[in-house]
DNA sequence: CTTATATGTAATAATATTATTACATGTAAT
DNA sequence: ATTACATGTAATAATATTATTACATATAAG
């Protein structure tokens, strides 16, 4: 993972919300009104958070229609992330990548 | 370890001149103005992120007389630590804290 | 006594993040 | 028509973070 990419995610990650309604979505997808309800916040405030997860490339969206093919749900799904760190891993990343 | 320490110690690493100083000190400790120097920054800047490494348990400190001990440097040195995260991690922390 | 090295702090400025409020759209049900 | 859901955005306010500047201490060397 480059450095700026690991350093966004790991500013994503650090928050107790963001941190919160990614845990939330380890269950499955939602959907925004129900990401706020769980996490106990507003959805303006969820969205907000979810951008920013978004942006780090931790969480995707995906849009669904209801039977109806009226109204559109759009679901949050987390991706798929690895982040390890440690003394040695830091020591490993720097010999490797030089940073 | 405790949510609110995994946040802290999260929102301590995404910034790209802390992790650049923890990297740093994978060599071994060493004292503020080599750090400043290393990554390139005021030693006052320096020492802001230092106090928040700190704050977040990732550094530690040792005051070191010299010779004539007049003198005194304070060393920081990387503290061990060990933070995985992924989709299952996180998932996995859920069942056994509930959060 | 000036320069160089090391430490530290406090105050301010600049910037970014976080949170709220208010508004917009659309459909379905009462 | 109003209420209940669902979406979204833009603007503002409040707070926190980040960075700089200026000052303080102390020792050693020239």
């Amino acid at each position: 993972m480059e450095y700026t990419d690991l350093i966004q995610k790991l500013s994503a990650l650090g928050h107790k919300y963001r941190l919160s309604i990614l845990t939330s979505l380890t269950d499955g997808e939602k959907y925004l009104s129900e990401i706020a309800n769980e996490v106990g916040i507003s959805r303006a405030l969820a969205k907000v958070h979810l951008n920013k997860l978004h942006k780090a490339d931790l969480v995707e969206t995906r849009t669904v229609l209801l039977e109806d093919e009226a109204r559109a749900l759009r679901y949050y799904k987390i991706k798929d992330f690895h982040i390890e760190l440690s003394p040695s891993e830091l020591k490993r990343r720097k010999e490797k990548y030089g940073f």
